[in-house]
DNA sequence: GTGGGGATTTACT
DNA sequence: GTAAATCCCCACA
């Protein structure tokens, strides 16, 4: 049975698929991963590690198996998996779920959301569970269980970036209904 | 110290 | 479809 962080320590593009279909847990609230995006840490322009460590990245070169929290648009708080070596700054942008467990305190977060909106979309799935400033660094021990892969993948461009949009290092679960809109499709694997 | 922009969501027309 | 909401981070001076 290998530790989480083996199992996150590989290249970012190797992990990040690996995600897909993975139960998370927090808050009492417990999601199946069905979109996923990669960051491939300093030689990546889309990457917040881009232009090396500052306060509010830290967390991406630290050791893999954390969880990476941050703000933006001035409301919303999403949340990466830390992969790959310490150092190598990578990590993988959780982009939608399902939520499988807690959908009472998932819907009470989410008022005006319908069940399959609850986690469709990075900022939804962080608000779902009670994700944010506090959960920067959080070890996922305990909280990530990776499932044997099932289904068909497709991959596609990464989303909302203005740099590298172009590379292909977004992942999710053909066809699943909480797969986020904006769906540049582009090809399926296996 | 200041200013521009952001890995988004929601409501409104 | 378009726009507003809203604040933190970072680069530069």
């Amino acid at each position: 049975m290998p530790d989480l962080t083996d199992l996150l320590a590989g290249p970012v593009l190797e992990v990040a698929p690996r995600l897909l279909g993975a139960r998370f847990e927090h808050g009492g609230v417990v999601v199946r991963i069905t979109e996923v995006e990669a960051y491939d840490g300093p030689d990546d322009p889309g990457s917040h590690a881009h232009r090396g460590l500052t306060p509010r990245n830290e967390v991406m070169f630290g050791p893999p198996g954390h969880l990476y929290t941050y703000f933006t648009y001035g409301m919303h708080w999403c949340s990466n998996v830390v992969t790959g070596p310490e150092g190598r700054a990578s990590a993988v942008l959780l982009r939608a779920a399902e939520v499988v467990d807690g959908l009472d305190l998932a819907r009470e977060r989410r008022p005006r959301s319908s069940d399959r909106d609850l986690a469709r979309g990075p900022a939804r799935m962080c608000r779902a569970m009670a994700i944010g400033r506090e959960q920067n660094g959080l070890d996922l021990s305990g909280h990530l269980g990776l499932e044997p892969p099932t289904g068909k993948v497709s991959t596609g461009p990464r989303v909302g970036l203005r740099l590298a949009a172009d590379r292909p290092w977004r992942f999710w679960l053909t066809d699943d209904p909480t797969v986020s809109r904006y769906v540049p499709a582009k090809r399926t694997t296996r």
